[in-house]
RNA sequence: GAGCCUGUAGCUCAAUGGCAGAGCGCCACACUGUGGAUGUGGAUGUUGUGGGUUCGAAACCCAUCAGGCUCCCCA
């Protein structure tokens, strides 16, 4: 045996179970995304710092990316998102595209954190974004679209829940506190801090970072006020929208939602699984007014979230969410009585196979208990065996591995028969 | 990048300085042309890796790797 060579650490190994939970997110992903009318794309899995220096914020670009060098000695990141991949190819072809530009995408991604649950270094990423619209009932078209995923995987609003603020309506309540444009940055922070920090270390750390008593108390009012977004015309446009998508009862405004990256503009949304078990969010977004002019385009308005695969998997799983896994994907199994019979069992497996069921013949002639119990292993439902007389009489033997019954028959009516026990 | 916890059979875990074990799974047989259930028997292993302390280390110490919890950040 060679020597053991380790994985690389905080990267994946999909075996054909987790590869299946991947296929299924993926598959709820694409269906969410085309029933709204969007279309799919994907960039570079590999890009320069440079795209990312501008906007991403420096936490991302300094410590979480995945940098090296290539042989040609250029600096290239596995990249850490894709938004402004997105933003510059929309850029590129601004004058040819159609817009609204609304596109998605699930792809893999790399940042260079510290594993834990919920959070590896590699992990798949769906992105979904309009592009070139303004409107507030863009952001609820795509906050439905979360909620059409989260319903499609069986998180009803009693499991998960999207919670929506506002960047314009924040901003314009902290300049009626008095809050200095330098400290947004930090007060935001605070925001965001605030449910993982005790009451009173909060208020400590809000007189630190230079906020005056009077501010702090008319941050908390601000904070505990769940009707604060009747004061934003852009959030009460977003909830009649939502109202009439039919998604209500999963959006649910609430003041403390921040968001860390720095190019929202106006509506941000967090959607959290209600239980508590896990504190990460299933899915992050909002609306990025600035972004193509930041990379060089025309301006262009942009609204899109992303959903990563990890913490929503393991929310899956711990709501029992997903659909067992079926090992095999052939439902027949045609087991090989010796060797001078394979080319039976071939021959009856071709024919399976023509008629367009999956099936697999055992590749070599084992006891047939080991065939049989490999088939149930296998979660088949159907066993095919051609023994000595069988064969004489050109019969095939049928077996259900559901309910155990076994026909001997014709093998010009294996087909049908086989057909009926699949169901 | 920082602090803490964990690492033993394929899996889940016992063994607290004195012979490395259990359950599940696996293999064989009961059943020489048939899976699941039952019974009987069998094999599990460089105790993550490398060093040190000790008559003796899975256990104690140091280093290292990996996973987890927290900070940070975020999907």
């Amino acid at each position: 045996m060679a020597s053991k060579i380790q994985s690389v650490k905080g990267t994946r190994e999909f075996y054909p179970e987790e590869m299946f939970l991947r296929n299924f997110i993926y598959e709820r992903v694409r269906a969410a995304s085309q029933s709204f009318g969007f279309q799919e794309y994907d960039g570079p899995f590999i890009e320069t710092i440079d795209l990312y220096a501008a906007k991403s914020g420096e936490e991302l670009v300094k410590k979480q990316s995945f940098t090296f060098q290539d042989r040609g000695g250029d600096f290239v990141t596995l990249r850490p998102e894709l938004t402004p991949s997105l933003a510059r190819m929309v850029a590129a072809k601004q004058g040819s595209l159609t817009f609204p530009v609304r596109w998605w995408s699930f792809g893999p991604f790399w940042r260079y954190e510290q594993p834990q649950k919920g959070r590896s270094r590699e992990f798949f990423q769906w992105n979904i974004d309009i592009l070139g619209v303004d409107s507030p009932e863009a952001d609820a078209e795509l906050i439905a679209v979360a909620a059409a995923f989260l319903r499609s995987v069986g998180l009803d609003p009693a499991r998960a829940a999207i919670f929506v603020n506002n960047r314009r309506l924040m901003e314009a309540e902290f300049d009626a506190l008095g809050i200095s444009k330098e400290k947004r940055v930090e007060v935001s922070n605070l925001v965001d801090r605030r449910t993982k920090m005790k009451p009173e270390v909060w208020d400590a750390y809000a007189l630190e970072i230079g906020l005056d008593q009077k501010q702090l108390d008319g941050l908390k009012t601000i904070l505990a006020d769940f009707d604060l977004w009747k004061k934003s015309e852009e959030l009460v446009r977003l909830f009649k929208a939502l109202d009439a998508l039919g998604v209500k009862e999963y959006v649910k405004f609430d003041p403390n939602i921040m968001r860390g990256l720095l190019y929202y503009t106006s509506t941000v949304f967090e959607a959290f699984e209600l239980s508590g078990s896990l504190k990460r969010a299933i899915l992050g977004g909002g609306r990025y007014d600035n972004l193509l002019a930041d990379v060089g385009g025309d301006p262009l308005p942009a609204t899109g979230f992303a959903m990563g695969d990890v913490v929503i998997g393991i929310i899956l799983q711990e709501n029992g969410l997903i659909p067992e896994f079926k090992p095999s994907p052939a439902s027949v199994l045609v087991t090989v009585f010796n060797e001078s019979l394979f080319p039976k069992s071939f021959a009856i497996a071709a024919e399976l196979r023509r008629v367009g069921i999956n099936t697999m013949t055992y590749p070599e002639p084992a006891k047939l208990p080991r065939q049989f119990k490999f088939a149930d292993k296998m979660k088949m439902k159907v066993a095919v065996t051609i023994g000595p007389d069988e064969a004489e009489k050109g019969q095939v033997a049928v077996k259900s591995l559901v309910n155990g019954e076994q026909v001997v028959i014709p093998e010009n009516e294996a087909v049908d028969v086989i057909r009926k026990m699949l169901g």
